[in-house]
This record gives C-alpha cells, sequence and structure tokens, in this order.
DNA sequence: TAAATGAATTTAAATATGTTTATATGAATC
DNA sequence: GATTCATATAAACATATTTAAATTCATTTA
C-alpha cells in the first residue's frame, strides 16, 4: 500500500478522528481519552497504535500512564492532513461535543486530584448521571 | 455518518484515488477510464458514482458516452481535500504511472481516430504487449 | 517478590467495503 | 422496432476493518 493511502485510510474512521480530536487539544493518557470518548480501552489503545504508527501522535511514560499527544512537529504530508481535518471537520457536532466533554473531565479530575482509571470510572458515571437525571 | 467521515471515506480506496487522480487532468468517458486504468466497466462505474456523490466530479451524456471530470467549481470541504491528495499522493508511482498510461492513451486514440469500446479494446491489448514483448 | 494497576496484544465475531458476475437501462444505428 | 453498444444497477461473493473479550505484559507499590 502506498504512504498517501495509508494516510487517508487513517482519517476514515470515526473513532479514530475522535481521538485525534481531542490529542489536538491537549496530551492526555489512554484512560483519559477512555473516559472522554467513552470507549473501551482495546479500542483506544489500538487507533493510539495506528495512529503512532502513521507518524501523527507520539508517547511517554509517566509512571503508570501512558501519555500521547499530537507530534509537535509533524512531517509534511501529516501536518497537511491534520491541517485539512480541522477545516473540514472541526465545526461538526460530534467533534465539538467531544471537546466539551474533555472540559468537563478536566474539571472532575481537578476537583478529585486524581487521573488513575477509579477516577475515570465515576466521571463516567457522573456524566451518565447528568444525562439520564441532571439539568447540565 | 458525518460529512467529513464520509469525504475521508471517498479518498481511502486507491481505485477511487486512481480514477480521481486521472480525472484531474481531463474530461473522460468511462470506457477511457476503464482503458487506462485496467479496471473492470462495474468498478470504474461504482466509483464514479460515489464520487459523484461525494461531490467532486460531474458528468455528462454525449451521445452513447457518458463523460466525467472534476467540478470546476468545488465545494470548499472537497477542494481542500483534492489540494492535499495533490500534495500528498501527487509524486507516488502509481498515480505517476496512470497518468503516463492517460497520455499513452490519449496518443493511441489520436492515431486511431476514434474514442469507443473496440479502440480501447485494441489500446488494451497493445498496452499488454508492450508489456510483455517490448522493450519500453 | 507478590499483588495491583494501567496499557498492549491477541483472538474471534461482527460489520462494512470492495469487487465481480449477471442483468437491466438508455441511446444510437440499421 | 430490433439490435448493438456504452453505462448503470443489483445480487452475490470475497476481503478487510472495526470492535469487544480475554489474555498478556510492564510498571509500581506494598
Amino acid at each position: 500500500m502506498n504512504q498517501a493511502l495509508g494516510l487517508f485510510k487513517i482519517f476514515s474512521d470515526e473513532s479514530r478522528l475522535r481521538v485525534l480530536n481531542i490529542l489536538g487539544r491537549k496530551e492526555l493518557a489512554v484512560c483519559q481519552i477512555m473516559g472522554v470518548l467513552g470507549m473501551s480501552q482495546p479500542l483506544v489503545s489500538r487507533n493510539l497504535f495506528l495512529l503512532t504508527r502513521a507518524g501523527f501522535i507520539e508517547y511517554r511514560r509517566e509512571g503508570k500512564l501512558m501519555y500521547y499527544r499530537l507530534k509537535p512537529e509533524l512531517p509534511e504530508k501529516q501536518r497537511l492532513l491534520v491541517n485539512v481535518f480541522v477545516k473540514v471537520a472541526g465545526a461538526e457536532n460530534i467533534f465539538k461535543k467531544d471537546m466539551a466533554s474533555l472540559k468537563d473531565c478536566e474539571r472532575f479530575q481537578k476537583k478529585v486530584g486524581k487521573c488513575n482509571m477509579e477516577t475515570l470510572k465515576a466521571f463516567i458515571e457522573y456524566r451518565q448521571n447528568k444525562k439520564s437525571g441532571g439539568k447540565g
């Protein structure tokens, strides 16, 4: 498979686009991504792997957590594609919603003072309650 | 499915990219596309349909032939994506080869003076002989 | 070093997509 | 108007991709 096709394929899946979208805003640990996007851990891990292999993101370990972020110095082709992604998809609802969830999640974590699986699970529950019962 | 994802999916298939690539150079009839790319008729038609539906190309009928071309006035998002495609994939071998085939096909048709299925079939044979027997 | 935690990987199932084969449509020609 | 030619569409098939579940791996901490 040629490189260009491989790069385009990266963008042809919604889960991956959502991961890329929130990583565009800030560095995040796997468990945070799970929490914000409501995705299973293997799904998040797989998409992170594909995004890494394709040259869009990088990671570092901090204790038990793996933090991922957009590469600050993206290769030319990747940079062009990310720019187009922002322009073409940036305004769409699902991505805006995820951004809002990300902010929610940050606030929640700040309040709790932790970033671990337990906290994230609590956040997911908290969010579900908000949805079904709360007023926003 | 959101629009952006739909547009990216258009670019996630090699057959479609190849069709788009040669249409970027000039207007072509279905049978010409078949000849140049060596694809089956239903496959070409299907990809033309998808590219049309996604807003990248348009068509007109001329007698029995259907001519397709890049929309001269592409919608903004489509335009951005086509630009990126050119920058990201333009230099890759398969697309350059197809461009060369397109020129071959044009020369062949000019010599024969016709653009119909028979001519195109002859071109395909001619090209196969060139491949197996000729010296380039 | 054993237990616990977070993440990666493997596997298998479900789903989606691409491709071919067969058939239908629509225009031109006889 | 029957036939032929170019293209479109439908159905069937093959392949690839996504996804969740289970497992494994690596690191930390007790």
